[in-house]
DNA sequence: GAAATCGTCAACCAGTTGGTTGAATAACGA
DNA sequence: TCGTTATTCAACCAACTGGTTGACGATTTC
């Protein structure tokens, strides 16, 4: 438990990753049109997708020779509630929601 | 922005952060108090308070030759909405947050 | 079969993190 | 004034992070 909430706070405390993150709402996708978007090496792509996967964030499949990358949103739900019972925050704000991932997506 | 979700989700990754936190819930508390129930030397508390306060997570005042902690929950705001609004969670069950805490708290 | 595509692996590098110890600073109490 | 208490600072260390490049295995396509 006390490691779940580890791997998912520090997946989550990197800007590429919660980009990934974003990227993967729209719909699921094949590692090299993740890296497509990013100034950055493929491989240093692949890093960051197995980090999200061993923190249980996104899950990935092979079809063929492509990998596919799922966006697994209930590994938040604990590391939420967390957060949620400090602050006893109001219901959650869609329009916040909104505003938040457009400022972090990429290029 | 960008920035402050990096600090708080960092600061959120290291359990010696969170417990510091959960005894902040029950009442403000002083460097040397917050450090007793750790195995680790008051330098390296100290260290993790600094890293918490830079975060906005807490903030520290000093009162004779006491550095008071206290708890701003209203830094985990933000970050709350940004994970709530992946998973779209129900609302927050106290129960579940008493749980986690209980689990996470030093000796 | 040969060539191209998809993705990971291994080795490396610079910078950060989480801890240590010992000295320094600041304020209180006798 | 002197010792004690509260906290930070500075230097150091091992381990981890986030990135690179080049080689490699697996799959598809020609």
């Amino acid at each position: 438990m006390t490691i779940r909430l580890d791997l998912v706070f520090a997946a989550l405390s990197d800007p590429t990753r919660r980009a990934i993150l974003t990227m993967l709402l729209e719909d699921d996708m094949a590692v090299t049109d993740v890296a497509e978007p990013f100034d950055m090496s493929l491989a240093a792509i692949s890093k960051h997708l197995g980090l999200l996967t061993r923190a249980g964030l996104i899950s990935q499949e092979k079809r063929g020779r492509v990998k596919w990358c799922k966006l697994e949103p209930d590994a938040m739900r604990e590391p939420s509630v967390w957060m949620q019972g400090f602050g006893q925050f109001e219901p959650v704000n869609l329009d916040d929601f909104e505003r938040f991932l457009a400022a972090e997506l990429p290029g």
